[in-house]
DNA sequence: GTGTGGCATTAACCTATGTTAAAATTTCAA
DNA sequence: TTGAAATTTTAACATAGGTTAATGCCACAC
């Protein structure tokens, strides 16, 4: 792909710590990551303290906040490692410069925000009309692998419940 | 802009009457639409019968199932007027096309693309973060004046809860 | 006007999940 | 190997929202 390509050559690699955050929540950042090795958790912390995690990313997937990189807003989540990680930062607006040359990489960014879009309707999906007990048995068969590496407390926080409901759930 | 041109110049118009389906979950759907007039409801049907509310489809945005559209599967919901409505569609992989041809066009679809991904991770927030009192009062707060277009009954499925729940929210 | 059908409200009861806290288990560094 | 910290389980109780059903409220056709 023309635009990883890109990303790797003119990109800065950073290495990131387990429990270290990439950023935080409300920071400003103009970047996209291309992850090339680890495991990361994008998440959310509410007024009162509570953390969700929206996503978590794996290897070859590009992450970044797309409010901030996108309207100049503060970052809406944080960004964090669950295991050592590699990854390489570019600016979302020489991602959209190159776009607006190249038209095998505007394709290529277009192909992304599809899988994008697609994945967050399927998430939409399940949040609305799944429990928590079927959002479970999902992300089970979807990512059994994944699942092996998380602790039940991340687990519960992306399907959006407490550690002792999840417990529960999995006690039938 | 080029691509709403381009939809309004070679699409094909239609009319939907109130009550009525531009298609429905499990078709076949290769087409996206461009709402000129009216208003319409995404929505999926559960298993068991029970029906939630995706979105609010108001004029001048653009609506099709990516699924059916992009990975040639069944549409993974459907699509119902609420008031009469006017609709072109244009079919998804022209539009992809014209995308590939056109740098001008392939910046506007990146453009609606990145909107869409925002949209959907705001409601994704919102679903994973809110109780149903406060995702009641954002919606109230965002869009007043299509509130007083809707039942009940339509709100309560987009909120994710009954329409008895959100009487009993309305009065404290 | 009168009746019919679709909303909206209310009430009583049910269930899933939250909250708090304590106990059990695992992990890992010294 | 041992102890401290983190994670998971269990239990008891609280609460939001679901379910069902009865009632009230309109709007519209006749």
């Amino acid at each position: 792909m023309e635009l990883k390509k890109l990303i790797a050559e003119q990109g800065i690699r950073c290495s990131i710590e387990k429990g270290t955050r990439v950023f935080s929540q409300g920071d400003e950042s103009e970047y996209v990551y291309l992850v090339e090795q680890g495991l990361l958790k994008a998440f959310y912390v509410t007024a009162n303290g509570k953390e969700t995690i929206k996503s978590f990313i794996q290897p070859h997937s590009i992450i970044g906040s797309l409010n901030a990189a996108h309207c100049q807003t503060p970052c809406t989540f944080s960004l964090e490692a669950i295991e050592p990680s590699f990854l390489i930062r570019f600016p979302f607006s020489q991602l959209l410069k190159a776009s607006e040359r190249s038209l095998t990489i505007s394709q290529e960014v277009i192909q992304i925000l599809l899988g994008l879009a697609l994945k967050k309707e399927r998430r939409e999906f399940e949040l609305l009309t799944l429990s928590a007990t079927e959002r479970f048995e999902n992300l089970k068969n979807a990512e059994p692998a994944l699942i092996e590496k998380l602790t039940q407390n991340d687990i519960a926080k992306y399907l959006g419940i407490t550690p002792v409901a999840l417990s529960r759930i999995k006690n039938q």
